[in-house]
DNA sequence: TTTTGTTGATTGACGGATCAATCAAAACTA
DNA sequence: TAGTTTTGATTGATCCGTCAATCAACAAAA
């Protein structure tokens, strides 16, 4: 039946299956067996493909940044002003996509492992560097860049604060709330930066 | 040589070991062995004081959270209003004694294990309830109620996340920073307080 | 004072289970 | 057939929890 390759699929299945593990296991301890299960081969083709265990969690990790990523360039985009620029990095973290309970899982747990795997440090690293960038790319043309350097580290910090306080509540995603909050605080930062400019 | 009872000597020795194991790895994943040797003495005697490896994991929890809230009371005692209040919950979040780098990732790694231990989940539940109630005890006479409890929720937030930042980066802890950043929040939010009650 | 239990503290060794990784062979495709 | 895809079986390592045995201190009895 399949013309194309097997290889390309097969990684894809894994990863989501990884995903999916992740999430229900709400860490990384999750056993190669248990991904490939859910992805419907044998453990042996999991190993067949992606090497080691670490590879096939790294490779799930940029997968999860890459869409994150897909998703903010997306909002971007689409964003007219400095301003919507900030919010639409804000409205795309607790998007629909983004704010799930597996992929919420998933973050802590990378966050954990970080600490032990150099591999995954660094893409965490470059995760944060994008979503300053992301921030401050819109916040520099509204406020001077020491208050918009600070305003994006707590943007940032509200948003991971969030994320982890979501992970303990074990109630459905509360994102309407944490959009909120997240605005509110921008808010209250561009009109300081107002007040102080007059 | 000791006359008197080795079982609480032992028990603190081994919930130091633990958390040190558990900084030393940034994960709690992290062996029996690892922590008694740690201690100084053998596996065995680890799980005769303690029966199970979880079991240990929840006391060393309970042991930092118990050190938190010691520190908090004390603070929230020595505060002469309620803004001083605030401040103190703030300062003591990032004081030496909490903001060091064991304590940081354990505090991560439980947030993780807590998806699986209805044990630590629950301690987690009351440690974010009881934090949420010292904010609110200095901010409820500072704002009114929902203004108060959305700040609650934010400084709670960007505590967490700070928290969680700090974990990744492996620089010294930037407490002054940190605390800087989430007073910053706090006065914006009584600014907007007052400026929306006069 | 010696002798003889008694109890708590401690350990080395081990069973049992789990799991990552390997490999040779089978199933499938072209 | 030749190449690719897939797996069952196996291995080696790790680790939790248990158990029988040792050791030191102390108490009771002789």
């Amino acid at each position: 039946m399949p013309r194309t390759g097997m290889e390309p699929v097969r990684r894809q299945a894994l990863i989501d299956a990884a995903i999916e593990a992740i999430g229900a296991r709400g860490s990384l301890d999750v056993t190669m067996a248990d991904i490939a299960g859910r992805a419907g081969v044998s453990s042996a083709l999991a190993h067949h493909y992606f090497g080691a265990k670490e590879a096939l969690l790294a490779a799930t990790m940029r997968h999860i940044l890459a869409a994150l990523g897909a998703d903010a360039r997306q909002a971007l985009a689409a964003a007219a002003s400095p301003r919507a620029r900030v919010s639409a990095i804000i409205r795309v973290s607790f998007s629909p996509a983004q704010f799930r309970p597996e992929i919420v899982a998933a973050w802590l747990a990378f966050y954990v492992e970080a600490q032990r795997s150099a591999v995954l440090k660094r893409l965490l690293t470059v995760y944060a560097r994008r979503l300053r960038s992301d921030l401050m790319s819109g916040l520099v043309r509204l406020m001077p860049r020491p208050a918009a350097a600070r305003a994006a580290e707590g943007i940032a910090a509200l948003i991971d604060g969030l994320y982890i306080r979501h992970a303990l509540a074990d109630r459905a995603p509360d994102a309407a709330a944490a959009v909120a909050l997240v605005e509110d605080y921008l808010a209250l930062q561009l009109a300081a930066a107002a007040g102080r400019a007059s």
